[in-house]
DNA sequence: TTGCATCCCATAAAATACCATGCTATACCA
DNA sequence: TGGTATAGCATGGTATTTTATGGGATGCAA
């Protein structure tokens, strides 16, 4: 039995006609055991898709509701952007699940799907755009990293 | 069995001259599991209907009786305006529901109708409405989103 | 009886569950 | 350590079920 559960790997795998791709094993290992269901929305910030269990999205509704009023407007637009987008996605018996159009074309992929483990959240990526996003987050970090090195010490590399 | 009952996604159906329509399958699974019923009512803060189970409804009640300090009198109004509005809705074997006419007139609902989840809630729009309303809150938020990052760390593009 | 609302049936389309296969990665044994 | 057997996984195809939706029948009320 596991006891962490977090998304890791990189994984690419097949999206076929009809939008239907496996979920890499280990993600559905998680799923299973955590008895939940996988949920899938637009990235916000990205052209990706996001995932993450239902879990994880209901812990999100209930600090909305905490946070915000009732009648409120924020309470209202935050619920309408993310429950509006999001939609629970089951797995069939050979772990696939069926990505829709508007999902897939967010993220310009076509006929090849990369999954990114993010730990709670995973992203789905066209495998050439996430080459790209990659390569920008390494060199974004090593510019960022002797600057962070300065200020605590006297900088390296 | 599903552990989580959220109401997600954006769903187009038909709105016939009767004035029914069908309840998404997710959303009528949700209510069946709960073994509640579903209650309607125009919403206060938009050109929609909006909906929810009737347990939340009861709990919304509940709040407010066990609540020890005094509401407002605007949100006592509040409830006043929503208790007196709503009214419950039964989906038939084929799971459509009858709008009436009051509700549809408020949301400018012809002939489709978009149901937007909200989580423990829904609304249903009129699909050009609702488009409008979408940017509308997207373009909000990501005006919001910088400044909220801001507050806290350093921004983010 | 007539109008209105509810219920039931039929059908086409779409979503989803199932089956079969080749491949890959893992485990096992010499 | 190297080679082989085994189990798990991704993937293509097919069958079955579910869902949306139009039309009609039934029952109640005015």
């Amino acid at each position: 039995m596991r006891k962490v559960f977090l998304f890791m790997d990189t994984i690419i795998n097949k999206v076929d006609a009809k939008g239907r791709v496996s979920l890499p094993a280990d993600y559905r290992a998680i799923v299973k055991e955590l008895d939940s269901e996988i949920v899938c929305y637009r990235s916000l910030t990205a052209p990706c898709i996001e995932g993450c269990t239902e879990d994880l999205l209901e812990k999100l509704a209930a600090e909305i509701e905490t946070s915000t009023d009732f009648f409120s407007q924020t309470q209202d637009d935050l619920t309408n952007l993310v429950f509006g987008d999001a939609r629970r996605f089951t797995f069939d018996s050979t772990g696939r699940i069926v990505l829709t159009e508007k999902l897939l074309k967010h993220a310009g992929i076509t006929d090849t799907a990369i999954f990114v483990g993010k730990g709670r959240k995973f992203q789905i990526w066209n495998p050439e755009n996430w080459a790209k996003e990659e390569a920008r987050i390494r060199s974004e970090v090593m510019k960022k990293r002797p600057v962070l090195n300065t200020q605590k010490s006297g900088g390296e590399a």
